[in-house]
RNA sequence: GGCGAUGUAGCUCAGCUGGUUAGAGCGCACGGCUCAUAUCCGUGGUGUCCGGGGUUCAAGUCCCUGCAUCGCCA
């Protein structure tokens, strides 16, 4: 068997953030997973490098387009590794392999007939870089850049597209499976019930020449989406590669919900233009959100993948991603809850679990797995083995239909047993005993094939720790290259295999101290322990709404600058306010009574800086300003703003 | 405005074709063990299953309606 696993190819006009890690690692897992299932798997990801917005940025900085693409494209291709995905192939649009065939597609579309030249006009929006109805405007505007859009009359190349709109809609309703999770196939056909328009594919020199020529038009160049999906063609060597086939048949791609459109329906009715078969699957993921927010650079939340690796390791900010969000659905993710994953789910469920099992069996064993006891194998033990072999059941399907969370949960349903399963047969007691010896030897070789079996399903998602737990195991070579079908069974650790207990595989991660203050600053790790023990023997003198220096250290106060302030219609007491802290935040502040707007303008407050956001009125709010407030005899309210006594940087950090 | 999704324990969510006392994990409280990373095991409580109507012997599960959030389209 084959597999072919795509991601996006990821625009380069900005640096790698958790959700293109997302996408690229449950495509990493898949690709693994399936090499576990014994196939020859091709693993693609890539760079998109064209566009006028790449030439803006490039101008930005200064440099030229190529040089600007090199480096983020490098920085994409530079973070993977730090997060174990491996891919077997890594294109970029400006590969001159993939500017020749696109341009052989186009003149092969363009001699049949299903690219055509024709004119027409609107308002087109350089920051969207597209053109945008009379009904998006507002104000004469665009909504999202705030900028007056040109007058443009234009002609352009078109795809018809419209052309293959019956035979997608009967393709996608006979294959159920084609568009995954269902509520993205129904969007797409819900899309489809109305007439479908034809693609525009080019874009004129005069605007943008940062492109792939047109091959029979030399004053255009291709507009950004035909150029990009027809990477999944080039990377396995469309025509006349001599695997194309062989992988074309089986393609699968993972997307973001933000490009369904182009990916279930320009492609599908690009590929049947060209004629080539439809791809097999297209898996979409919804978002991750950020502390209850979207993620956005304006708001400043963009979490770096980078930055979670080197604070909690590759295997933690791996297994998060994959066991927290319900592969479809929108998710939020935060610090806590992965703090939480890695303690509760990894340190204390499976870690605890390796370290015990095999700290055991150095003690009863001398870290040698024994010979079963055949006599002594209770009914219990025959109910665990039909667990383990259908958790890897379970684990299988699950895997196949991107239900990452669901085959992990049924991973974590065997940790618990194994943990109850130590308990009930209580080995430390069996080893006082030399009759029991022979149940000591059965019950110490179930724990060992049991890791065995948990180090096998946990590689893809896992690959580091599960090595780690391999080599622990005396299994290093025969896990790296076992399949599911061959190893993925009950009894396939030899006996007499040499284990080596090593460090903890997750070491629990002490309780996170926010933003310490400069004096605190202590080495990380090893060493925190003795301390926070000698703190907690403190004799604790009931001191009943008294707060301890750390935990006001939580609260993160700040000088904000208000930058503008505007009412909020239908709300009397709120106020939307605009600050610098230094950042640019929103926040929603109940002040709209004894403050006026135009008063507020260029006030230097101070903020809870990391409250956590809420939405108010329809607006999310990120902080809070700080006020008084007194209530005289009348039962009259005065309220006044909380601010600093000297002029000083808006950011600045109150304690 | 049209279409669709979601709304279940403090939190995150399971609950397929309607059927006995509505579940899991986390958190919390109490108890137990000592092999283990202050870990593990056991016990426990709380839920107007978004509101309102209806179908049915029986509804979280089906129908209608309202509300809220989100998405797609316009």
């Amino acid at each position: 068997m084959t597999t072919y696993i795509t991601t996006p190819i990821y625009y380069v006009n900005a640096m790698p953030h958790i959700g293109h890690a997302y996408t690229t690692i449950i495509a990493d897992t898949y690709s693994r997973f399936r090499c576990l299932c014994g196939d020859e798997v091709c693993f693609q990801t890539g760079t998109d490098e064209h566009g006028e917005k790449i030439v803006q940025a490039a101008e930005g900085e200064g440099i030229s387009p190529r040089e600007y693409v090199d480096r983020i494209s490098d920085s994409f291709r530079q973070t993977w590794p730090g997060l174990d995905i491996a891919p077997d192939h890594f294109i970029r649009t400006t590969d001159a392999d993939h500017i020749k065939l696109v341009q052989d597609i186009l003149q092969k579309v363009y001699d049949q007939g299903d690219i055509y030249f024709s004119e027409y006009s609107g308002h087109y929006c350089k920051g969207c870089e597209r053109f945008l109805t009379e009904k998006e405007l507002v104000d004469g505007k665009c909504p999202d850049h705030q900028t007056v859009p040109e007058e443009i009359s234009e002609q352009n190349y078109f795809f018809r597209m419209s052309k293959y709109q019956d035979w997608l809609i009967d393709h996608i309703k006979s294959n159920p499976e084609y568009i995954t999770p269902e509520r993205y196939r129904n969007e797409v056909l819900s899309f489809l019930s109305e007439p479908l328009e034809d693609l525009c594919i080019s874009r004129p020199c005069s605007r943008l020449t940062w492109g792939i020529p047109l091959p029979f038009d030399k004053n255009f160049v291709t507009y950004v989406w035909f150029d990009a999906l027809i990477n999944y063609l080039t990377g396995i060597g469309y025509p006349n590669g001599p695997d194309f086939d062989k992988h074309w048949s089986v393609a699968e791609h993972v997307i973001a919900k933000d490009i369904l459109k182009p990916h279930a329906i320009y492609w599908p009715t690009m590929l049947q233009s060209m004629g080539v078969a439809p791809y097999q699957r297209l898996h979409v993921h919804g978002y991750w959100n950020v502390d209850e927010t979207k993620m956005s650079k304006s708001i400043g939340n963009v979490i770096r993948p980078g930055e979670l690796v080197e604070e909690y390791g590759v295997d933690t900010v791996r297994y998060f991603l994959l066991r927290e969000m319900s592969f479809g659905r929108d998710s939020s993710f935060s610090t806590e809850a992965l703090e939480s994953r890695r303690n509760s789910d990894l340190a204390n469920d499976v870690g605890n679990l390796f370290s015990r099992a095999l700290t055991m069996l150095a003690k009863y064993a001398d870290s040698i797995v024994p010979e079963i006891d055949k006599a002594t194998v209770t009914e219990e033990d025959r109910v665990l083995v039909d667990a383990l072999e259908k958790m890897v059941a379970d684990y299988t399907t699950a895997m196949n239909a991107f239900e990452f969370h669901k085959a992990l949960q049924s991973i974590w349903e065997v940790i618990g047993m194994l943990n109850r399963f130590i308990v009930t047969n209580a080995p430390w007691e069996l080893a006082k005993d030399p009759d029991q010896a022979g149940r000591l030897n059965t019950v110490l070789y179930f724990l060992a094939d049991s890791l065995r079996l948990l180090a096998l399903v946990l590689r893809p998602v896992m690959p580091t720790a599960a090595d780690k737990m391999a080599v622990a195991l005396g299994q290093a070579d025969e896990l790296a290259k076992a399949t599911l079908e061959e190893e993925g069974c009950w009894g396939r650790m030899p006996a007499g295999t040499v284990l080596h207990q090593g460090e903890a595989l997750f070491p629990r991660l002490e309780k996170k101290k926010k933003q310490q203050p400069q004096a605190q600053t202590q080495g990380k790790g090893q060493g925190k322990k003795g301390q926070a023990k000698k703190k907690e023997a403190e004799p604790e003198i009931d001191m009943e709404g008294l707060i301890t220096f750390e935990q006001f250290g939580e609260v993160e106060l700040r000088v904000a600058e208000i930058v503008t302030a505007e009412k909020i219609k239908k709300a009397n007491k709120l106020l939307k306010l605009t600050v610098k802290a230094p950042e640019e935040r929103t926040l929603v502040a109940g002040i709209a009574l004894h403050y006026s707007p135009e008063d507020l303008v260029g006030k230097k407050v101070i903020i809870v800086a990391n409250l956590k956001p809420a939405k108010l009125m329809g607006i999310t709010s990120q902080g809070m300003v700080l006020a008084a407030k007194e209530t005289d005899a009348d039962g009259n309210e005065r309220l006044v703003l909380s601010t600093v006594a000297g002029d000083i940087a808006p950011g600045s950090r109150v304690a």
